[in-house]
DNA sequence: AAACAAAAGGTCAAAGAAGGTCAAGGAGTG
DNA sequence: CACTCCTTGACCTTCTTTGACCTTTTGTTT
């Protein structure tokens, strides 16, 4: 099987992040594409379809000037210890796309989480975003 | 991570937060914008993002001679006695009464405080009631 | 006191600098 | 051949940086 430019990328964040203490890189796009040559798209598909959370990773990035994609590993006590307040903001804006929350409760309970849960160790602070999400799954569907 | 100067201005006031009593500290807008070697507005801009009030920070400023910008990081120190869990129901029974919350948001906040904080200490339950009984109070006030 | 001048900070929109999307076409593979 | 995966590029969205212009406060002059 001859590889393909997506198995080389994919390869070469592999071992960086292999590499890397905390098993998290963070890469500019642009510059990666011009390494290899390629369309920035490429380096998004690579990131889409092999750092995924389905495969165990998990993906942030910014835009704009000196934006940055960076891509985490996630090891199974990350998993035991819930789920981070990003995941948990864009849970509430699937709800609010959806339409099982309003704008004002979507902001309501983002401006809670924020405010509310400081000074409160990580990791408890992930465990209870990770039973509200779940309490909101269930309260959305009440009657 | 590439830091952009939004970010180092950014990093910039938190460590002059950080080393500040009392969580607050004042600057000069322009002063600071000639340290950063950047235009005044720079500093309005990392200011309006990096810290509102849903990141958990307040600001005050005057214009004119002898102007100011002052950043108030929200402390919870004086939260930490807490409230108990009836204490918390009747504050949004008083917010439902006074239309500040909808009977939706009254019930969903009933619903997260009982489900969501299950197997947390109680100490800690209660210290969480009353972080969010002022985040409350805060948000419902926001513009 | 009124009028002006100077000294702050605020606003807003345009330009620039990333990354994201999506669909069309190409390359491998069974 | 058909199917899936890969590659590319045009276009979009988001975040940052800059600058021209505005408003508020204080100080100075008449």
């Amino acid at each position: 099987m001859k590889k393909s430019l997506a198995d080389k990328i994919e390869q070469y964040l592999k071992v960086l992040i292999e590499r890397s203490e905390n098993n998290e890189i963070e890469i500019q796009r642009a510059e990666l594409a011009e390494t290899f040559a390629c369309v920035p798209s490429q380096i998004t598909y690579v990131i889409g379809t092999r750092f995924n959370e389905t495969v165990g990773y998990y993906t942030e990035s910014r835009r704009g000037g000196k934006g940055f994609v960076r891509i985490t590993r996630i090891d199974d006590a990350q998993v035991r210890a819930g789920i981070s307040r990003k995941d948990f903001f864009d849970f509430i804006d699937q709800l609010l796309e959806r339409q099982l929350v309003t704008e004002n409760e979507s902001r309501l309970l983002k401006y809670l989480a924020v405010n509310g849960f400081r000074e409160i160790p990580s990791e408890l602070q992930n465990q209870l975003f990770s039973k509200l999400k779940c309490c909101l799954e269930d309260f959305v569907q009440l009657p």
